[in-house]
DNA sequence: TATACTGTGTATATAGATATAAACACCAAT
DNA sequence: ATTGGTGTTTATATCTATATACACAGTATA
């Protein structure tokens, strides 16, 4: 299965770390299920034209919170998780991005109001 | 002058980009105006408890981009800025951080609604 | 006026995190 | 057994962050 992921090339946040959030974010809002089998790093690497030890990394890190299995030579899966945690996760997940930009909008000096209104246009978008 | 900046410790973006962004952010809202003396490289690391190397290529990208300008032995000033381009700094800064809150807020699979509710939430924390 | 002093930015060397390629080991199917 | 798919390990380059020693500008003071 083809995951819809993309990496930042400019970006300054690991492409591991933008993997691993984004594939987290497939999990806990349902969009693969518990027991479905994950792109291998191979393929997923080839797919983000990264390397296969930054798949793996990404990988690695999953499985150590929980998120996926993997079993050698078989392949990666999506782990059981509660879904209150799974709840929980996304929300936070979402709460957190939308704090950080609010506090870039009042770190330029926006008010509540032109933020909303900012807020919305690129809701629109 | 004492800057209001604050680094994250455990984000994944280096610090000397947090610094840059922030900084940045206080030039182009007009929080701080041309020629104004900025902290030394020593006292803002010793500010945000991190090295003078890392304050330094703050510095040093933010003089690249020409916000500003360095003189040994002197110090640190605020560059000369078109008040248009600061205006469109500003709005493209802040829209960014909001386009990529939605993508994330999209990617968990919430509707527009609820992200809007998030945003209200949020807002008014 | 000379000189020491204290503040600035600058350069060199080094450790850790991030990203890569290439060779290895395991599993399932042919 | 062989083949083609998995994940795994080892060695290496680049980026990020640090400490230490250096060079320049202004000021106090003998």
């Amino acid at each position: 299965m083809k995951l819809p992921i993309s990496v930042q090339e400019g970006s300054r946040t690991p492409i591991y770390h933008q993997i691993e959030e984004q594939i987290k974010a497939l999990i806990v809002s349902g969009h693969v299920s518990t027991g479905m089998p994950l792109p291998s790093i191979r393929a997923l690497s080839k797919d983000l034209a990264c390397s296969v030890i930054t798949t793996r990394r990404a990988y690695q890190n999953l499985e150590q919170q929980g998120y996926i299995k993997t079993s050698q030579g078989r392949g990666t899966f999506v782990a059981e998780i509660d879904e209150r945690a799974k709840k929980e996760a996304k929300a936070e997940a979402v709460y957190e991005t939308f704090r950080r930009a609010i506090e870039v909008g009042r770190r330029h000096n926006y008010t509540d109001e032109e933020l909303r209104n900012l807020f919305e246009e690129a809701l629109m978008e």
